[in-house]
Formats: structure tokens, C-alpha cells, sequence
RNA sequence: GCGAGAGUGGUGAAAUUGGUAGACACGCCAGAUUUAGGAUCUGGUGCCUUCGGGUGUAAGGGUUCAAGUCCCUUCUCUCGCACCA
């Protein structure tokens, strides 16, 4: 496809980020002059530098970010715009198992080509500022983070099942493992994973769930994220309840949701896993007891969690009573009640929840209703008037002794203090999240800053990290759940740091890809500082993040985690808010041209240095943005790039024409002051495409134009500066001024030209437009209503009826109503 | 099933507070220019039409002088979660 170019956008553009880089134009200080509201930190996801290189969904997001940037610089404000890499990670290891090339090698060569390419579209970063997670100087201070977790006891090792991926050769996080319909996968590489129990690093996480909840509040993200947020963070609240076991040999306590059901529990269910099971089994249901849990053990997660099946379960023999009304309910054991929730067990409800009601339906259980749902919810009903289904809405209390008539919410509360007042029970609160598995049996990660001196785990000191990685010979991981460290022996055996004098063996497991990036935004604040992460005067500066533009494919891992260690930075004192990110937006990802995700099987994948060679960073850049809203998907169109190059084309054509001195027509002053205006009004608010339409509108205009004025033409090159920088840039010189236009201030609209002399007033005749006028702009509504209804053609439509009403809107409409 | 969001020309999409639906761009059509052009310029382009007009924003209903926009019902699609008691 060989472009229609004439304008020389490749000699352009290497000339202006020549420029920019010798000039160092887009660096930034702390300036103290500038106020606080004048300070912006726009921060992109940094990318995970791949051999692949860039692909079109990465200059999406950073061409975002950087035209919002250009403009906020353009109206005087100090813009913090950062870029790094997140170095770390498997496929640079992987790439090392297979070549034997040291990861390092490949990581910087990738960086090398990612910096490359990122910097061929003119971003404005502050170059100055980059920082990449695996370089010592880095991850020192992301172990010294960790060290702090531990210190506070935030970080803890211990066995429990875990996801083991046999082809990453390391567990993984619950956030890393997918649901598939072959089963549970790995997030990275689609892998097979299974639970195996292992001895763990864990971050506790989980105490920092409420607050991770709740300060979603305050957040200017987009509400499906929050919502994914919440849903991963899953609080639910409600009551620990203990039954007796009938032979009184102990009891079963159970979370519930809807204690305000409890006398509608008519049997119990353990979890196969819970420890209770082997104890209250009976001698009769020995036997089948012990094939249902070691049948229960065997099957996959899919399997136990396939929604479809049908409930399967066995009687204990056990009984244990109804603490509320002393009926003896039966206690069963089922795999749709999971050992790692709430407390292993239930008490089923069948009446009101719909897994209980398949179950006892299933194994003929009794149902009792004790929830009468409101008149006006429609519940279908049996011919003896019983329920056909679970209700598991709110309702009034019945068959609950004196509770009777309690509204659920009332309810709920009054026997939870009553529980609690007969030792029964107390108010209880469970969560979907899990503390987060945080060891890795690889390589190319942060080595975790512990040693192990007997029986005692001994913290590196701080001012002996960064704990370095050593060389290793093979960078296999050993299969048997240790990392590829745990064979370096010289670098694994070390003094203890305790000052005992006795050896110690090193912690062998590495940090996830994960922990470089819940930082890095604090590391671009001060990026050499070798006494702290960053200092404090540049944190309160910079802090928060006022924008944060990125994949949804972060909803919750990254942005959680994040958030979670930005949090107990807050709680030692590092830094000065409480949330890192206060305005998110997801670009929308990019589809190939037949609307299918980019992918190297399907062939659709579109490479940006193609797109650079053949019609300039500028059109890529304007390109991306005219396709649709940033936060859509949207697919790629090679055919309808031409149209905006055809409109940076023809921006440099107008420039070959003389400049001529003086006023413009007022004609085109008149459409000037409405492109900026919306312009300015649509960048402010990231809506790019429908800025550039308007651009293109100014440009036609001007095209249409025997002479170019200059003071039509200088504003022009300012709006177009943030889009398309390199042509503005070279514009900017031609047109005789000083370089560089990314620092001249931003043009400013008269109101009054913004608005035409006349306007066109559609007239209506009950709502149908019958007939336009030319008017003055702002003619008062009844001169209005008296031209319209003096028109030939409105007669035509009004003759012998009556008039009911004239509905006037100035400069827009008038509306004659008639019977 | 639950949660979030979206349905507008042949295509990507526009449309402050309800007030001319389809800006801008691709494609298509016509004209100009040109040795020629798939380059450039100008104009046209929702659909139907007996050229009066009719009709049109997933479907149906409602509110209103007026609905893409507000309300109700239904359908379709995308994303996320999924036996979490």
C-alpha cells in the first residue's frame, strides 16, 4: 500500500525529537512557584517490553496522555509525564531456559527496542526520569518495601494448597488463575495449574480489605472497575452461628448471611475438607462418608464447581440442633460447600436459597418457608401452596416464633444480638479475597530479603540491599518447588545477619512480576535517590496521580495491589494520600480490521513502525485517536488512515502559501473561534476524535481561502500542536517563529465569534419541521413567533385548524401546535 | 444466574440542559484538473417516493408541544464474576 504522502514527515519528525531530546524540552523540576493546582501527574501504564516490540494498543494509551499533557503544558501547567519498563517477568526466563542467553541480555536488549520505538511517536516524557523493575537501584527499594510488609507482619510464610502451574515450574496467585473450560489456567501462557500444598510466601492483604473497599468510594474510576474491585474483594456480612452436635460431643459453627432464616434451617452441611467430618461420621455411613470425600479430593475444581450438575452429597449419620427452635437437623457432607469460605459449613435454608433447595430437593430433605415475601413480588407457588421455588428476597419473618412479622433487615439485626447475648453466635464478616500467594520458584524476579538461620527468618539489613541476583548456570526451575537460586550455593549459604556470627541459608523464592509495578509511579518522582525510595518534598509535590491511563486487563490484580502497598506506604509515613491513582481510564483495546482481538494466529496484527514508515508518527498518533472515544473498542481501519493523513497533507500544503499580515475575514474568524473553543473544550476532556473533526472542519475552511492570514493561521498550528507535534513544530518555524511551540502559550476564543450572526430556526407544525428562516442570531421570541407563523408554507400546514400553542425556543425552533 | 456497559447510514462514528438525527472521516457517485492516475480540487450521498411528501437511532409501549436522549417491557451483543453460604 503505498501512501499517497508528499509532505516530508520523515525528515520532519527525526529533526523535532532530535530536538526535544538535545533541548531536554520536556523535562520537568519542582518548581515551587508553581501552585498546587497547576501541577499535573499523568501517568501511563508502563509496558512489559516483550522481544515483540510495540504493538497498536501501546500508542493508543500514550498518545492519550501525551496530547493531554502538551495541552495542560500549553496552558501553564507543570506536567510530571513519566516512562519506564517493567522488566521483570517470565518470558525473558523462559527465553533463557531455552537459549541459555542470560535474561538480563535479552531484558535490555527489548528495552533498548521498546525505548526505540515509543520514542518515534514524540511522546513528551521526561526521559530523565526512565526506571526499569530489574535494575538493582530499582528493586532495592522494592525489597526494602517488602521489608517493611514484614516488618509489620504483613508478610508470613505458610503451607497451604496453593496453584502450581507444572509448566511455569511456580504457584501462582488466586488473581493469576483463570477458569477455563479445560479447567483452571494460568492468566499467563493459558497453562494448566492444580492446588498443591506448598510452603509460601503470603501477603496479608486481606487486613487491608475493608479499607481497599471502601476507599473505591472517593475514586474517579470508571464504575466497571470498581465494581470488578468490589466483586474480587467480595465482603460479605453477616453471623458465625454455633449448632450443637445432638451427642454433645461439641458443635458446628457456621457463617450465614441471613441468620434471620435460621429457623428455617432444617440440615447442615460440611465442607469434604472439614476437619469435623471424620469425627461425627457414624460407623453406618463410615464407609460411604470416606468415598465421598476421597472421591471429592480426586475431582478437579471444574468439576466441583460445574454449576450445571447436579448436587451431589452424603449423610454423616450426625445430628446437631437448631439452636433457635431445638430441632434436630441432619448433618451432611457436600463439595458445593467450600472448606476455604466462611467457616467450611452451612446451615441450609432451603426454603430461601437456591443451592440449598436443589439439594434438599435432591435428597429429599425437608423445606420450611420462613420468609413471607412482600404482596407485590410475584413467587411461583405450589398447588398446596407451598413454594416452587426458593424465595431469596426480603420479607416478613414467619414460622419464627416471637420473631414473627419482622421485616429481614430488622431481623437480621435482632437475632444477631441475641445470639450473641446467648453465646450462640456473634456478627461476622467473610471475604471473596484471599491473602495474596506472593513467592515465585524463579529466576528473573526480586530475590526476597531473608534469611532463614535455623528456626528464625533474619531480614536482610536495609543498608545491605539490594540483595542482589547471582548468576546462576541453569535457570530451570528445579520442579521440586524451589527456585533456580536454591542451586547457587556460594550465594544461597551467608552469614546470618543477626550478628551471631552463625550461617544461614538464603530465601530462595523470587517476588511477582507485580511487585516492581505497585510502586514504580513513587520511583519517577526521584529516580536516582540512593537514601529513600523517594524523598518526601518531591512525593508532596507530585502526589497523587492525577490521571492514570491503562488496559482494563488490570482491573483488579495490578490496580489492587497497587493500591494495597500504596496504602501501607500511607500507614508508615512514606507517602501522603491514601489512594495512588484518583482519575483512571481504560483505553479501549484496538481490534484487528475484521473486529477480532490482534493475534498472531489470526494474522490481523497491525505493527506501528509500519504504520510510522509509511505515513508518519503524526498520522499514527491522529489516526488512533479519530477512530472512535478512548474508552471504546474500536477495530482498526488501514482504509480510513488516509483520511487524516490527507489532513495533515493538506496542513502542510496551506503552509507552501504566503502568509499575508492583517485581519481575517470575519468569516473565518467566526469558524477560528469555535475550533478552539472546541478544541479546547474536547481535549480538556480526552474526547480527541470529535477535537480533530473540528480541526479538520477549520482546515477545509481555510482551504477553500484565496489568502492564508496569519492570525488565522498561527492559532491553527496550536491547536494542532498536541496531536500531531512534529508538523506543528515544523509549521511553528516556517511560519517564522522560534521553536519550540510545545511551550507557547495555548489561543484563547472571543466568546462573541464563537457565535454566528444569523441562525437557521426550524419551524414545526406539531412537531414536524415544515420550514427553515435565516434570522439574527438572538431575534426575541416573539418576533420569532410572528415570522413563523406569517410563512406561505406554515399556512399551507395551519389552514382550518386551531391553534393550540406556539412553543418558541430562541436561536433554535419554533413549534406550532394545532388541532 | 449475578454485576457492569453497549445497540444510530454501506463503514468508523457525531449529536451541552429533551429542541434541525447522521458533524468529521472512509467508501460510493458526479464534475473540474491532468498525457495518465488509485494524485489533487469542488459538489453530492440514511431509506422510500407518484417529488406533494412519507419514514428513520435494536423491538414494543409510555411521558411531552417536542425523545437517539427521560420512564417501563422485551431482545441482542460485549466484558467481568460465577455453588463465596
Amino acid at each position: 500500500m503505498p501512501p499517497m504522502s508528499k509532505y516530508p514527515f520523515t525528515d520532519i519528525e527525526q529533526k523535532w525529537q532530535a530536538y526535544w531530546e538535545r533541548e531536554k524540552t520536556f523535562r520537568v523540576t519542582e518548581d515551587p512557584s508553581i501552585p498546587k493546582e497547576k501541577r499535573a501527574y499523568v501517568l501511563d501504564m508502563f509496558p512489559y517490553p516483550s522481544a515483540a516490540g510495540l504493538h497498536v494498543g501501546h500508542p493508543e494509551g500514550y498518545t492519550a496522555t501525551d496530547i493531554y499533557c502538551r495541552y495542560l503544558r500549553m496552558n501553564g501547567y507543570a506536567v510530571l509525564h513519566p516512562m519506564g519498563f517493567d522488566s521483570f517477568g517470565l518470558p525473558a526466563e523462559n527465553y533463557a531456559i531455552q537459549t541459555g542467553t542470560h535474561p538480563l541480555e535479552t531484558t535490555e536488549r527489548n528495552i533498548n527496542r521498546f525505548r526505540e520505538q515509543i520514542k518515534s511517536l514524540g511522546f513528551s516524557y521526561d526521559w530523565d526520569r526512565e526506571v526499569s523493575t530489574h535494575d538493582p537501584d530499582y528493586y532495592r527499594w522494592t525489597q526494602w518495601i517488602f521489608l517493611k510488609l514484614y516488618e509489620r507482619g504483613l508478610a508470613y510464610v505458610a503451607e497451604m494448597p496453593v496453584w502450581y502451574c507444572e509448566a511455569l515450574g511456580t504457584v501462582l496467585a488466586n488473581e493469576e488463575v483463570l477458569t477455563t473450560p479445560d479447567g483452571p489456567r494460568s492468566e499467563r501462557g493459558n497453562h494448566p495449574v492444580e492446588r498443591r500444598p506448598l510452603r509460601q510466601w503470603i501477603l496479608r492483604i486481606t487486613e487491608y480489605a475493608d479499607r481497599l473497599l471502601e476507599d473505591l468510594d472517593g475514586l474517579d474510576w470508571p464504575e466497571s472497575i470498581k465494581a470488578m474491585q468490589r466483586n474480587w474483594i467480595g465482603r460479605s456480612e453477616g453471623a458465625n452461628v454455633r449448632f450443637a452436635l445432638e451427642d454433645g460431643s461439641g458443635d458446628i459453627e457456621v457463617f450465614t448471611t441471613r441468620p434471620d432464616t435460621l429457623f428455617g434451617a432444617t440440615y447442615m452441611v460440611l465442607a469434604p475438607e472439614h476437619a469435623l467430618v471424620d469425627r461425627i461420621t457414624t460407623a453406618a455411613q463410615r464407609a460411604e462418608v470416606d468415598a465421598y470425600v476421597e472421591q471429592a479430593r480426586l475431582k478437579s475444581d471444574l468439576e466441583r464447581t460445574d454449576l450445571a450438575k447436579d448436587k451431589t452429597g452424603v449423610f454423616t449419620g450426625a445430628y446437631a440442633i437448631n439452636p433457635v427452635n431445638k430441632a434436630r437437623v441432619p448433618v451432611w457432607i457436600s463439595d458445593y460447600i467450600l472448606v476455604s469460605y466462611g467457616t467450611g459449613a452451612i446451615m441450609a435454608v432451603p426454603a430461601h436459597d437456591t443451592r440449598d433447595w436443589e439439594f434438599a430437593v435432591q435428597f429429599g430433605l425437608s423445606i420450611v418457608q420462613v420468609v413471607e415475601p412482600p404482596a407485590e413480588v410475584y413467587v411461583a407457588h405450589t398447588e398446596d401452596g407451598g413454594l416452587a421455588e426458593a424465595f431469596t428476597g426480603e420479607g416478613h419473618a414467619m414460622n419464627s416464633g416471637d420473631f414473627d412479622g419482622l421485616q429481614t433487615a430488622v431481623f437480621k439485626q435482632r437475632i444477631t444480638e441475641w445470639l450473641t447475648e446467648q453465646g450462640l453466635g456473634r456478627k461476622a464478616v467473610n471475604y471473596k479475597l484471599r491473602d495474596w500467594i506472593f513467592s515465585r520458584q524463579r529466576y528473573w524476579g526480586e530475590p526476597i530479603p531473608l534469611v532463614h538461620c535455623g528456626e528464625t527468618i533474619v531480614p536482610v539489613p536495609e543498608e545491605q540491599l539490594p540483595l542482589r541476583l547471582p548468576d546462576v548456570q541453569s535457570y530451570k526451575p528445579s520442579g521440586t518447588g524451589e527456585s533456580p537460586l536454591a542451586k547457587v550455593e556460594e550465594w544461597v549459604v551467608t552469614g546470618c545477619p543477626d550478628g551471631s556470627g552463625s550461617m544461614g541459608r538464603r530465601e530462595t523464592n523470587t517476588m511477582p512480576q507485580w511487585a516492581g509495578s505497585c510502586w514504580y509511579y513513587l520511583r519517577y518522582l526521584d529516580p536516582r535517590n540512593d537514601r529513600e525510595l523517594a524523598g518526601r518534598d518531591k512525593i508532596d509535590y507530585w502526589m497523587p496521580v492525577d490521571l492514570y491511563v491503562g488496559g482494563a486487563e488490570h482491573a483488579v490484580l495490578h490496580l489492587l495491589y497497587a493500591r494495597f502497598w500504596h496504602k501501607v506506604l500511607y500507614d508508615i509515613g512514606v507517602v501522603n494520600t491514601e489512594e495512588p491513582f484518583m482519575r483512571l481510564i481504560n483505553q479501549g483495546m484496538i481490534l484487528g480490521e475484521d473486529g477480532l482481538r490482534m493475534s498472531k494466529s489470526r494474522g490481523n496484527v497491525v505493527n506501528p513502525d509500519d504504520v510510522v514508515s509509511a505515513y508518519g508518527a503524526d498520522t499514527l498518533r491522529m489516526f488512533e485517536m479519530f477512530l472512535g472515544p478512548l474508552e471504546a473498542e474500536k477495530p482498526w481501519s488501514t482504509g480510513s488512515i488516509s483520511g487524516v493523513h490527507r489532513f495533515l497533507d493538506r496542513a502542510w500544503r496551506l503552509a507552501e502559501r504566503e502568509l499575508v499580515e492583517g485581519e481575517p475575514p470575519e468569516h473565518i474568524l467566526r469558524v477560528l473561534h469555535k475550533t478552539i473553543k472546541k478544541v479546547d473544550h474536547d481535549t480538556g476532556r480526552l474526547e480527541f476524535n470529535t477535537a480533530i473533526a473540528q480541526l479538520m472542519i477549520y482546515i477545509n475552511e481555510l482551504y477553500k481561502e484565496e489568502t492564508l492570514f496569519r492570525a488565522a493561521w498561527e492559532p491553527f498550528i496550536l491547536l494542532l500542536a498536541p496531536y500531531a507535534p512534529h508538523l506543528a513544530e515544523e509549521l511553528w518555524e516556517r511560519a517564522g517563529n522560534p521553536p519550540s511551540v510545545s511551550m507557547v502559550a495555548w489561543p484563547q476564543w472571543e466568546e462573541s465569534l464563537t457565535r454566528d450572526e444569523e441562525v437557521t430556526v426550524v419551524v414545526q407544525v406539531n412537531g414536524k419541521v415544515r420550514a427553515r428562516i435565516e434570522l439574527p442570531t438572538d431575534t426575541p421570541e416573539a418576533e420569532l413567533r410572528d415570522r413563523a407563523l406569517g410563512l406561505e408554507r406554515i399556512a399551507e400546514f395551519t389552514a382550518g385548524k386551531e391553534l393550540v400553542k406556539v412553543i418558541t425556543v430562541p436561536n433554535k425552533l419554533v413549534n406550532i401546535v394545532v388541532r
